[in-house]
DNA sequence: GCTGGCGTTGACGCCGACGTCAGGGGCTAC
DNA sequence: GTAGCCCCTGACGTCGGCGTCAACGCCAGC
């Protein structure tokens, strides 16, 4: 199949496609007009790769499943180096799901003392235009 | 004072103070050969700025809490938009720890299975050098 | 006068995972 | 022949929060 068909099966682009290639994740062979042509093995390979990312893994972290499929084993998981890569990422996970929760232990208090402030004293100069908040990360931590 | 005495009692870098001036938070004076010169009420405006970033605010979420200090309360937070970017954040954290929470079992659940067939079937082709894992986020949630 | 340390502005670099555009080819259908 | 869709490569844009470099000015001390 074309370049096209699989990034559809895989619920992706094309251009992700030709990214991952660029990092030598997912090769692919040429037909005679030079078009990428893939199989049912690239289409597992891709899927884990797309999986690995739901879980927040970045493509480098990606590879040691890739290479432990294409090294002929059933699954990309079974492989030392993706035990590895599990590993590191729970133990990722569990450090930022702490840090997040004690910011957002942080901030609950710090916004119960400016609610109980205004409360008592209601004394704002003026409510500027409303701010919309977006997706962010602690720092420095 | 100026730009790299700030600086250092916030504990960050000239370079930021400026990068805050370009958007519109912690303006400066300037004195006669041009350098910027800041007060105790820049001091307390810029540590309102750091404290929200080491909670994860993006520098426009800290807009508010900035204006709002600004405006002449003596806490940065006790402004509406502040109260609303609070819980806002909040929400968010909430979600992301939600969703951090539900990858991390996922995760577990994945590592326990590839154990486990590792375990009764140690077939893995070959190792591949060792992959390091860095912090990242889950995607399409 | 020269070095060193602080300041200034402007501009590019970085990270990750692509999106998007430019400029071209191939094939099919009408 | 031409419109339309898919494909190709190469290269720049995006987002955030600065780091870093270039090229310069101002002042103190030796």
């Amino acid at each position: 199949m074309r370049i096209g068909e699989l990034a559809a099966l895989a619920g992706t682009s094309p251009r992700a496609l030709r990214h991952y290639e660029s990092l030598g994740l997912l090769t692919a062979r040429r037909d005679h007009r030079g078009y990428r042509t893939y199989d049912e093995a690239d289409l597992r390979l891709l899927r884990q790769i797309r999986t690995l990312q739901d879980f927040g893994f970045g493509l480098e972290e990606t590879r040691p499943f890739v290479e432990c499929l294409r090294a002929g084993n059933p699954s990309g998981d079974v492989c030392p180096a993706s035990l590895a890569t599990y590993r590191a990422k729970l133990a990722e996970l569990d450090a930022v799901i702490g840090e997040l929760s004690a910011v957002r232990e942080t901030v609950r208090r710090r916004l119960g003392q400016a609610e109980a402030a205004v409360a008592t004293e209601p004394g704002c100069a003026f409510s500027p235009p409303a701010a919309r908040a977006g997706p962010a990360e602690p720092r420095r931590g």
